[in-house]
Formats: C-alpha cells, structure tokens, sequence
DNA sequence: CACATGACTGGAT
DNA sequence: AATCCAGCCATGT
C-alpha cells in the first residue's frame, strides 16, 4: 500500500457519489479506515485537479461550503450543487441530512 | 529538526 | 447556539 492508494481509494469513493448528493470529509475518511484523518481527505481532493473528480459534493460535516475557494473561481462550486438539486444559501447545503451520501451505509 | 498551516472533527466551555 | 480547544497527518518554510 503506497500513499497513492489513499488517494486513489478517496478519487473513487468521490467518484462514486451519485449527483444530487453529498458527503463529508470525515465519512470518507472513516470510509477508508482513517477517520481521524479527515484533513488529508482534503489534501487528496487538493490533489484531485485535472482527475474526473465531482469534488464539489464533498464538503464539511456541516454542509459548509468550505472548499469552495479551491475551485478556481468561489462561486462555481455552489453553481454546480444548485445545478444538481441541491439547496445552498451563503455556502452552506441546505436539507443537507437529505442530500448527505455516506459511503459506509450507501455504497454496501 | 521545529514550527506553522490547512478542502476536518468532536468534545468542552 | 456560538465559540474555543485539542487531536490528526501531510506539506512547506
């Protein structure tokens, strides 16, 4: 297991998040056995540019937007939630219990 | 090698 | 309910 395979493992797990939904950073750590590590979930998504990665439904336990500055441009990750469904007002998921994807439970 | 920072989280105040 | 503090781990200075 070199350092590529946690990487690789978030890019699937994001990958696999169906549209309309999101998850965390922490239940994708947790995910992968890492749960304490939900920083370096964060760090791999840094990682995510030029990959296939919908890295904009993954967000904090909060529903906050808080990567959303890491998009190039701040305002297009809240553009592309919305576009799926999703109700964000001043960067943070609205019904975000409803929408919230946890790959320990969803991806059985 | 030590310290600071960050796309986080949970518990305490 | 809002804010603060400590824990985690990789990366940069």
């Amino acid at each position: 297991m070199d350092k590529t395979s946690f990487f690789n493992d978030v890019f699937e797990v994001v990958r696999l998040i169906p549209s309309g939904r999101v998850t965390s950073y922490g239940a994708i750590a947790e995910y992968l056995g890492a749960k304490r590590s939900a920083r370096m979930v964060g760090w791999a998504l840094n990682g995510s540019g030029g990959q296939s990665i919908p890295a904009h439904r993954v967000v904090n336990r909060n529903g906050l937007l808080t990567g959303k500055t890491h998009f190039g441009e701040p305002n297009k990750m809240e553009r592309l939630l919305v576009d799926e469904g999703i109700s964000v007002v001043e960067n943070k998921i609205q019904d975000f219990d409803q929408v919230f994807w946890d790959p320990a439970i969803e991806l059985l």
